[in-house]
DNA sequence: AATTAATAGGACAGATTTAGTCCGATTACG
DNA sequence: CGTAATCGGACTAAATCTGTCCTATTAATT
């Protein structure tokens, strides 16, 4: 069901929480606090943040975090790859090793790789700040696959060969 | 990771298998020596997708298994969710009993839901036809989320508000 | 009618992954 | 020097996934 861990699913809360308090310290108990989240897992939490580079923890007393860069700069795929890895929807994908018992049938990577690719992108569009703050409308992720012609019904098509 | 678990990725391979061959009946050990996937497992697949209504098996001498609709027609997100009930990237979703601890965050579940629908139509735009035969070309997927104003670049909105 | 080939449904143990907690080390401020 | 924080990791219990097997049921063939 493409489940995201509880985790990131704390994580998005978190840090969309630290998006709205840009350039404040706040610790991760005070983040306890205002989520309803057990202090222990917001401290972890924070700790994989801090290491995937998506806030800075300060130390010492008066200490916390605050996100590494602006809320509208970090997106929902900058969140999940921190805490989960790269996005990809089937094992077959990363390094060319022949974990894939059957080679005829991977043509198939190439397909996933281009859908794992447009999950990403759709992640790619929402941002912290969108989370924390704004109102996602509406959206229309287009996948277009024909294989030479025009395109369907998007003008404007990013090529996004592997 | 955005995982799906092995018997979705095998459920894929086998049905793009499957989607090579309409109006064939192929039996669980045919697909087993054809995709390499240990006949247990192709067995279970095919129950799943079966029950599931993907596919239709024909039991006794001579029976198999068949796409229950042309190839053409059955998305990944069909498969998915056959597999793995409904995609959804967060817990903080389905019938809204107060699991989520902080009703005050669960702004973003609107969010959630518009990413998740995204998700959704980014894999509803592969077939099993394209995956057994196709080569996804290029893909477009965006989320909106300007708040009122006019759609940025694509002028076909499939608009997905809950 | 008996046999055989196949799906249908579920039970099950083992392995893997996730969740949540806790402890010690480090850093910074007063 | 003591206190308040982050940092890094170890650890256990729970949940999930994986793969296999067993027993029905169904249908064609002999």
């Amino acid at each position: 069901m493409l489940r995201l861990s509880k985790i990131t699913d704390y994580g998005v809360v978190i840090l969309s929480c630290l998006a709205g308090r840009r350039d404040e310290l706040l610790s991760a108990s005070d983040l306890a606090g205002t989520t309803g989240i057990s202090e222990a897992n917001v401290a972890k939490v924070l700790k994989a943040a801090a290491r995937g580079e998506l806030v800075i923890g300060q130390r010492g007393t008066g200490g916390g975090y605050r996100l590494a860069r602006p809320a509208a700069e970090i997106s929902i795929t900058d969140v999940v790859e921190a805490f989960e890895g790269p996005i990809a929807l089937t094992a077959c994908v990363d390094g060319g090793d022949g974990s894939c018992s059957v080679e005829s049938f991977c043509a198939m990577r190439h397909n996933w790789d281009v859908v794992n690719q447009a999950v990403r992108d759709a992640l790619n569009k929402v941002t912290l700040k969108d989370m924390a703050t704004g109102r996602i409308h509406a959206m229309a992720p287009i996948i277009d696959f024909s294989p030479p012609g025009p395109v369907e019904d998007t003008p404007e098509v990013a090529a996004v060969e592997t």
